[in-house]
DNA sequence: TTTTGAGTTGTTCGA
DNA sequence: GTCGAACAACTCAAA
């Protein structure tokens, strides 16, 4: 009886899964398999992998328990699996970041010596990055071009359930991970999540989409990062609503960049402020990681993070900036910290969010651009809710007062610290290092 | 080839 | 308090 694997990856998921079904044609025994690859679990107390670990185990039960985990280098267990059930064929979503690319590459490699292949369908993507190209066959490097070209481009329907696929149940596997539960994960919870928001507060999106206070966004992030649900599914259901369209779209614009520019994960995309002074991290970075910057909405989301492992979109931006732009601190040291804390860290869409705060991205933003962040506190929490949540030392302030406790004479009687540095003068700082960083290079004589 | 319109998310200052 | 201008120049995409 002919058996092929299905090795998952960003997919977790059984419905909408064009693999599963290459994989299950014509009624082949499939053999479910996910590796445990030592390169992406260094991080192995990451909230990130601890979500990846509460999905295997959502996984594990919707297959009623045929999930089956190897350890180590996928080359080399993608074919001692292959050859231990004589599977002709190993069927995965794409994969297109970097390092799995490089991965699969050499995994076709290891099962073409036996005579197997690596069949790729479908990805995690609605339009597989890559695809979308201007008319002189270059990628876009600007959002909205791109994303009117995504549009046109279009998508597949949601594909059918393979209801009726014979998994592969008798060979052995490695323990799942120790991982703190999270009922949140899995496959069934972010269907339900996804009904929930789509027939609760999507109507409202594009108005309350930046009110962290309101905290109306989807949540679904962490869900797509891991591919418990596919954003094929979202779009089918999504007219209508273009604002939260144009998410999905910039993280499929992200994805593309990164496809494009690999080296653009860790190094600036644009080279123009390559002669930026930015200064090592310090105290005040550590009081950024920990939300003790004295700022209340920064120190709002930052503790978010630490707390919840996810943190409101608006508030990113905020705290990203405050690194960046008054701590003047380079984006990947940021960046860095927000994918060891971040249960939904995607490598393209973390990473090149921070380029563009930090001017460096592409379509970035202009770098006088600074955000003041008791501003963005008034107008974006402004009865002050969300500082209130997250804030303990000031909750004995009402309303909108949280965002500036050096007004009041009470403002830090419960410990809140004071600000490390004031807006005004690090702003003008940021504005000097810009200004500075533009000037044509000037040739030093020894 | 050249031209033209446009580019996620803002802040500050002065009238 | 409100409003418009300044903050810059450059690159991108398409006609």
């Amino acid at each position: 009886m002919a058996t092929s694997i299905l090795w998952f990856r960003r997919d977790l998921r059984l419905t909408d899964h064009p693999a599963l079904i290459a994989a299950a044609e014509g009624g082949t025994t499939v053999l479910p398999l996910f590796i445990l690859d030592p390169a992406l679990l260094r991080s192995a107390d990451s909230r990130r992998t601890n979500r990846l670990l509460a999905s295997l185990a959502a996984l594990n039960d919707a297959l009623d328990g045929a999930l089956v985990l190897r350890r180590g280098d996928p080359s080399e267990v993608v074919r001692a699996v292959a050859w231990e059930v004589d599977a002709a064929a190993v069927h995965v979503s794409e994969e297109t970041t970097p390092y799995g690319r490089r991965r699969d590459t050499r995994v076709a490699a290891a099962l073409e010596q036996d005579g197997r292949w690596l069949i790729a369908t479908g990805s995690p993507y609605a339009v597989t990055p890559g695809r979308v190209l201007k008319d002189d066959g270059t990628p876009y490097r600007v959002f909205t071009p791109f994303s009117k070209a995504w549009q046109s481009h279009g998508w597949r329907a949601p594909a059918d359930s393979a209801r009726d696929t014979r998994w592969l149940r008798e060979i052995a596997s490695d323990d799942l991970p120790e991982h703190e539960p999270q009922a949140e994960a899995g496959e069934a919870a972010a269907l339900a999540r996804w009904a929930a928001f789509r027939d609760g507060d999507l109507a409202g999106y594009n108005a309350q989409r930046d009110r962290p206070d309101l905290d109306s966004t989807s949540h679904l992030s962490a869900a797509l990062k891991y591919g418990e649900i596919h954003p094929r599914t979202l779009l089918a259901e999504a007219h209508g609503h273009p604002r939260f369209v144009a998410e999905l779209c910039w993280r499929e614009f992200y994805a593309d960049v990164l496809y494009h520019r690999p080296e653009s994960a860790w190094a600036d995309l644009n080279p123009t402020l390559a002669g930026m002074t930015y200064d090592a991290p310090g105290p005040e970075f550590a009081a950024w990681q920990a939300g003790m910057t004295g700022y209340p909405l920064v120190d709002a989301g930052m503790r978010q993070l630490l707390a919840e492992g996810w943190m409101h979109n608006r508030v990113r931006m905020v705290s990203a900036s405050f690194l960046v732009k008054h701590l003047h601190v380079w984006w990947p040291h940021g960046a860095r910290h927000f994918l060891a804390q971040l249960a939904d860290g995607d490598i393209a869409s973390n990473n090149h969010g921070w380029q563009w705060v930090a001017g460096t991205g592409t379509d970035a933003a202009p770098y006088f651009r600074i955000f003041n962040p008791v501003t963005q506190g008034l107008k974006f929490d402004p009865d002050g809710n969300y500082v209130r949540r997250y804030v303990p030392e000031l909750r004995h302030l009402e309303g909108s007062a949280v965002h500036e406790p050096w007004r009041w004479g009470d403002g830090y009687a419960h410990g809140y610290p004071q600000r490390v540095v004031d807006h005004a003068a690090a702003r003008a700082d940021a504005l000097a290092r810009y200004a500075a960083a533009r000037q044509p290079a000037t040739v030093e004589h020894a």
